[in-house]
DNA sequence: ACCAAATACTTGACGCTACAAGTATTAGCC
DNA sequence: GGCTAATACTTGTAGCGTCAAGTATTTGGT
């Protein structure tokens, strides 16, 4: 336990700003989800991981790798989405103790009916209030963050994390 | 319901890269508080603001403001910590309806023992990583995004905000 | 071939947050 | 002054996430 190095007045600035952002910004977006397609987005980003994987499908272990989720909490979210029909449970083939989850044709309208009005949330709360270096700024720092939170680039820079 | 401008790669990228941010950081936040302090983010949170208020005592509209929480979040927060002694609970002398959580000696003691531990965690994985000019950039836009998100600049930049 | 360990989930219980409804007090209006 | 509305919370309920424990299957020795 060595002595603290407190944040000088700008570092602390600007870590207000983002833990500000950090804490707002999911709220944002569930709420437009949830009033507009019913989805919490958590839900909709598994259904949007699973409408770009190859048929549709991937097993639970990917989908919480690619989701940040533990298995559990996946475990439950699907079993709702497979309430709801949006989603379908398979045993694997090669493995049967694995469980692969596949997008059903509900799912995939519900996830291409919400992705519009998601798309524009973002827009309007992130994207457009940037200007083109803002972004390029935005995605070198951010990239900067994750080298720490996620050294292997699990979330992101991984295949079918689009959104 | 117009046509959706989609993001373009460049845009994706840095939305990709932020929203796993949003996702990774409060989880980073919380183990090292939960860990070494026994504190949820929220309740370090909330601790830190009384901290800085004067006479550490705060009305439960303006704590709840400042925190971003509502008044039922707030309350059953103060509720768990009246327990623990690190807050105590006032009536108003000024207005009976209203209610004064005030920061007992524990909850000081709690605080201060908390803070470098959480400063230490958000240098590793923010500040340290990024050179004084991203610290720059990432004030300038995140103030940006906090305008939609926050247009009153109630959360950053309001007395007692400091972390 | 067999058995222990590892893997891939699933399930149940508990804690925390949001939402809705309720209580107490004050402010505003006539 | 008295009545209504607004304010400032508090409390109960339901839903979601985490943690611990359990089940089923496969892998890796021996």
């Amino acid at each position: 336990m060595t002595d603290t190095r407190w944040l000088t007045a700008d570092e602390l600035r600007a870590w207000k700003r983002l833990i500000a952002v950090v804490e707002l910004l999911p709220g944002t977006l569930e709420s437009q989800l949830q009033r507009d397609s019913g989805l919490s987005h958590f839900e909709y980003f598994t259904l949007a991981m699973l409408s770009e994987a190859p048929d549709r499908t991937l097993r639970m272990t990917a989908l919480a790798t690619h989701t940040n989720a533990t298995l559990a909490r996946l475990s439950h979210v699907v079993s709702r989405l497979e309430k709801r029909g949006l989603v379908r449970r398979e045993v694997c083939a090669q493995d049967r103790r694995a469980t692969n989850a596949v997008l059903t044709a509900a799912g995939w309208t519900a996830v291409v009916a919400a992705a519009p009005g998601h798309v524009r949330t973002v827009r309007e709360t992130v994207i457009d209030p940037l200007t083109a270096a803002d972004v390029a700024d935005l995605d070198r720092i951010m990239g900067r963050i994750l080298d720490v939170l996620d050294p292997t680039h699990v979330m992101v820079d991984a295949p079918g994390t689009d959104d």
